[in-house]
DNA sequence: ACTGCATATTCGGATAAGCATATATATTGG
DNA sequence: CCAATATATATGCTTATCCGAATATGCAGT
């Protein structure tokens, strides 16, 4: 449909014009990657909606997904040009509040997924 | 009707998230400031269109306003946090073909505002 | 068959463009 | 100075398109 996805900077900040969508970045850019049931937690939301924004990330190149098992685990795109990611870091530093709750949700999810041993 | 007009950061993405918005805001910020005719020219567009997405920047608190004589100057809101400062020079700094019609048509335009007032 | 995730559908609300009109300021003629 | 007009900008209205939420369903991997 609209299969164009270049990088053009305003899709970009559309993409990330949207809290869940730019709070799911920030977090997924700290964490280094997250499923989508980590997601959900953290951010409360219906499956269906954390999967949709994330659609809609991926669309935009923001984000890539890794199948691995029966997770979908989502990560910044490798591609993503460097200004883009010193402005997410801006972003985060300059507005840590922004993941508190989330981040507090996501450190007491009972039955995390593997990725994180130790 | 929407009058929080506070700043969160996903707002202000969504502020950038279109093209016009975003390229206006990077000449704005570039010139110092823009009257809309001046605007018009830069982007060939419809005197409407121009003032209704530059009010949308003004509602986002990106850009504000003054009147001189019968023009109406927009600039980059002094309010506007440093790290979005940051974010919009590596924006214009890493893609500088974004600029560069607007630009050209600006210089050209014939009879340009005076900006000196006095 | 169950879990984790994606997506189709429906629908209501937001957003955008175009046109016409309203408002504010400047200018010109009487 | 006042009226008439022109210029610069804003805004109401209509229509079209997009976007987000919710629910339900499909599908891959175990």
């Amino acid at each position: 449909m609209k299969g164009q996805g270049f990088y053009s900077p305003a899709s970009l900040f559309k993409a990330l014009g949207d809290e869940l969508r730019l709070c799911a970045t920030l977090l997924i850019h700290q964490q280094g990657e997250l499923c989508v049931c980590e997601l959900m937690e953290a951010f409360a939301a219906p499956q269906s909606k954390v999967s949709r924004h994330l659609a809609a990330l991926r669309e935009a190149r923001v984000l890539s997904t890794e199948r691995r098992g029966q997770w979908v685990y989502y990560y910044l795109d490798p591609e993503l040009p460097e200004w883009v990611i010193q402005t997410l870091e801006q972003t985060r530093g300059n507005n840590p509040d922004l993941l508190t709750g989330p981040l507090a949700r996501l450190q007491a999810m009972a039955d995390r997924p593997v990725a994180s041993c130790s």
